[in-house]
DNA sequence: GTGTGTGAAATTCTTCACAGCG
DNA sequence: CGCTGTGAAGAATTTCACACAC
């Protein structure tokens, strides 16, 4: 079997949260159809994504959600829980720990840094707290494969080299700044907003550029 | 000149986060190989993106990093800032809000919208705040054409209706929900940070997997 | 020598079109 | 019939290789 493109695999990961979802509200079945409307896709697409799955599941009207879920997390590794953890517990990373949504059945976080020792004393979260400093043995004690950086700014790039010598895996950089991977081994995700508000913008003024062209 | 691939466009996007970034720094040259290994790709496909651009200076030595910014901020449409709003002042929208890097030179945030009247009253935030249901009015009003959506679950898709009745021409969904766009005039972005965590998993699953059937 | 610019080649990804199944 | 599965065609993107400029 080949390998998953990269683009499928990012489809994959909005599929299961999709599923996921469905399967909460109690549907049993969708289409290929139903799929590629809910993520902005071509149904062509979906089916063909689902393909790399190996043997999909001979339907004929739709997909069962349970058995596509558990295919899906077959596939891509999720059939078991993995460790992470927060470095930066500002409003931003309290808010994420907050929203209980966070606490996915995919991922168990079991710990959360930051610099500032005070806070860690005021507050009020029920995972183990550390200094940064102590990234690289929490990190590597606990086996900690995933991490997520809500820091305010600058600091993010010399807290990625502690968690990278912790042996982190993969980080998700929410950072307002872009985050490289020093190391090949170490995946990183950056996610910015202000980067997304200024995609859509350049939508806007290309599609209208485009028009004019056009008349 | 052909029109701008979409990979391309977002990583103008990030170059030009960067620039912003060496900008305030004081740095006034950078390489193609330098911006390559800071977003983690290749200086072949940078220098390939900034083709894009028209002419890109020429240099010989790097470009200028002002002028190189600028050219993107004319043909991504970055030079007038647009209006945005935010929808969801729970933790999360709050957190971004209280953001600075938020208030940035592209943006304007000119209101903010809850479900929870009572919320309303009691936050200390200096941009106009209204109950929900004044979205498509106020949307429409104030020619709103961005709007963030930190939503704790469902109501998004009920939320994006309205921001479209009022006109609004992109959205970015930070809530926990897969946001489809009823029209397609309508560009919607949604993260995910599970769907990332989810992504980086799938990532490691699959080398490993890969490296195993090669052992 | 270091670094850009770019057509052409190579690759990756998406779309198509249609066979096959319930 | 509606919907899936898939090889083949097509399109979009990336990589390459080398000419040219400082």
């Amino acid at each position: 079997m080949p390998a998953i493109p990269k683009p499928t695999i990012s489809r994959l990961c909005k599929i299961y949260s999709l599923l996921e979802e469905l399967e909460d509200k109690g549907q049993l079945k969708l289409s290929s159809n139903e799929i590629g409307r809910r993520l902005g896709v071509g149904s062509h697409n979906i089916r063909k994504d689902l393909t790399y799955l190996g043997e999909t599941g001979t339907t004929g009207s739709g997909y069962e959600i349970k058995k596509l879920k558990d295919q899906i997390a077959e596939s891509l590794g999720f059939t078991r829980k993995r460790k992470a953890c927060i470095v930066g517990l500002g409003k931003m990373g309290t808010a994420i720990l907050s929203n209980e949504m966070f606490f996915s059945k995919n991922f168990d976080i079991i710990a959360g840094f930051d610099t500032n020792i005070n806070r860690l004393e005021t507050l009020k979260i029920d995972i183990p707290l550390y200094p940064t400093y102590d990234i690289p043995v929490v990190v590597k004690r606990e086996k900690i494969e995933l991490a997520l950086l809500t820091l305010p700014g600058e600091t993010a790039q010399n807290i990625a080299e502690k968690l990278i010598e912790g042996g982190i895996k993969g980080i998700v950089n929410f950072s307002p700044v872009v985050l490289s991977s020093p190391d090949d081994k170490v995946y990183i995700t950056n996610i910015d907003i202000i980067d997304e508000f200024r995609f859509l913008s350049a939508l806007f003024t290309l599609e209208k550029k485009e028009a004019d062209n056009a008349g």
